[in-house]
DNA sequence: CTCTTGACTGAGG
DNA sequence: GCCTCAGCCAAGA
């Protein structure tokens, strides 16, 4: 018995709570982590009900570092500006050294 | 129950 | 590196 799927979106927020401040991650990043590695679309779709947590969103961005949930957001260019606010660099929707400032939830084991 | 949509990813051309 | 196709899982109609 294991209903992961049953926790999948509370884990969801978890993880994406535990994103360090000027770092991003991406979905399947975050998936892969609960052991859904097919499973990023529901990272994102679990990021629908974020707007009402305090899950950070706006740092979780697709393996490209595109800010393809920008649309989801409020305004238009509200994520990157929070990203920007962060200390990340984002330039035509795509974060910049994604590489450097990405953050693989795995460190939460070392932590 | 079946079909569609979706904040994704990997493989192939 | 970019574009296209297919696979994946869950929720809503």
């Amino acid at each position: 018995m294991k209903p992961e799927t049953l926790n999948f979106f509370d884990k969801v927020y978890e993880v994406a709570r535990q994103i360090p401040y000027g770092r991003v991650t991406s979905y399947g990043a975050i998936a892969n982590f609960l052991g859904a590695t097919r499973g990023a679309r529901m990272v994102g779709y679990a990021m629908n009900g974020s707007h009402n947590k305090d899950v950070p969103a706006h740092r979780v961005v697709n393996r490209k570092g595109l800010l393809t949930g920008k649309h989801h957001f409020d305004g238009t260019n509200l994520m990157q500006q929070l990203l920007e606010s962060e200390g990340v660099e984002v330039v035509d929707n795509q974060i910049q050294n994604f590489e450097t400032l990405f953050w693989n939830p795995s460190v939460l084991l070392s932590e």
